[in-house]
DNA sequence: TCAGACCTACCGACCACTAGGTAAGTCTTC
DNA sequence: GAAGACTTACCTAGTGGTCGGTAGGTCTGA
């Protein structure tokens, strides 16, 4: 199954900061509406988290956010439509939106320790994708597609950085690229999970930063091969 | 929100095989009621698997069971108690009933290894567990309390099996051993949601063995410090 | 004889979603 | 700037379906 993607916006297209068009042009929508649309995600979003996508309804989201539950489908006409919304904020870890501009090389193990390190004040998000994920893997769920592309490219990104450290000669070159990646994204994924159990016996970041540096580790320039 | 292991059986209490009691005594259940406990309860391991906790119905895990709803709640009597039998088969890793006979030292670290070997071979196991612990972070989650002392345990367990190491003279005595665990339970973690979405692209043991290795390379008896 | 293992019938609550309305905003045209 | 055309942003009411759980019955095996 996949998200609704065509399907999940209001009739007119939304614009960020809605410009008058042309004349003899289509309408622009009421100035409030994007807004009332992002109030909406982000209360999807603490929904999504603290409930699943399956155990949370529509009647809730609405009232929470002061509406009533065809008010709500005005905006997202199907609870698909919404989810799909609230996946494309990509508020995550900003991995995803890095694009090219990304850094390169062990850099960029840098950047997604940081990255761990700001989640911990984020605990809302992190539920939701520590959620939302593992859900994913039930059948027919409506967001499989999009995690499965998104630890796809997830493992991309991390594997050529690896690549890059290499060519940079920041580590050897004779690593197993995917399993070191594949071992970073899990020890972040795990951690959340039991951070968000027991928030007290877990330092997301500095666990994240002590496992890339013992998987690099031996692998750095000049050290010998084991 | 908590499991009512009160009320998870049948009125008469199962026994693995049961006996016939002395006469006079409380009557025993009849031969097959124990067997069609297990038959149900497989059946909803691969219910709850497939569909979570919330979204499965007892309706569908009655009907793949070859009964009536109601007939379901004759032998579970609410859909909590059905859970609670679910997790009380302790089927996952093996590690949480290995009691003081365990392996000591860096040999549980190789059992624990070996065990993700095998989970390779018991997809339904790894889902089931892969999602119910991540909808026990949702409110009022009945596997809630089960998953926070789980962890507790295991990490309690690790935690133990390397205080060994280095008593043994394994590893050096100046690790962080609470890190160091919570990192290796989040790698078996993470590696499994990764391998459910794409079992092509994840070895879990090899990745595992890696990452431990790793996280224990430097500290072995002899290394210099750094 | 009596409890275990079912069944049918039913309950109220909730689910996502639709039909069809109203009030108010925006744009065009005069 | 006012009138009319059109759209947005909601609403109430109701759809058919599913949910977990109960009441109370029947058959059967020990």
């Amino acid at each position: 199954m996949t998200l609704d993607r065509t399907a999940d916006h209001s009739p007119d297209q939304p614009v960020e900061h809605p410009v008058h068009r042309a004349p003899g042009g289509t309408r622009s929508p009421r100035p409030g509406g994007a807004r009332r649309r992002e109030e909406i995600l982000a209360i999807a979003v603490e929904t999504f988290a603290t409930r699943g996508y399956h155990h949370a309804s529509l009647a809730e989201i609405a009232e929470r956010a002061g509406l009533t539950q065809p008010g709500l489908l005005h905006h997202f006409r199907s609870k698909t439509a919404l989810l799909s919304g609230v996946l494309e904020l990509r508020d995550d870890s900003e991995m995803a939106q890095l694009g090219t501009e990304r850094p390169r090389g062990l850099a960029l193990l840098d950047h997604l320790v940081e990255t761990v390190r700001r989640n911990a004040e984020r605990e809302g998000i992190v539920r939701l994708y520590a959620v939302l994920s593992a859900e994913s893997v039930t059948e027919g769920h409506p967001a499989q597609d999009f995690f499965r592309s998104r630890y796809a490219g997830l493992r991309a990104m991390v594997v050529e950085a690896l690549v890059e450290a290499c060519e940079l000669g920041e580590t050897r070159a004779d690593i197993d690229v995917e399993s070191v990646a594949n071992a970073i994204i899990a020890v972040m994924d795990g951690l959340q999970l039991q951070w968000l159990l027991a928030p007290e016996s877990v330092d997301m970041a500095a666990t994240t930063r002590r496992t890339i540096d013992a998987l690099l580790a031996g692998l750095r320039t000049g050290d010998r091969p084991g």
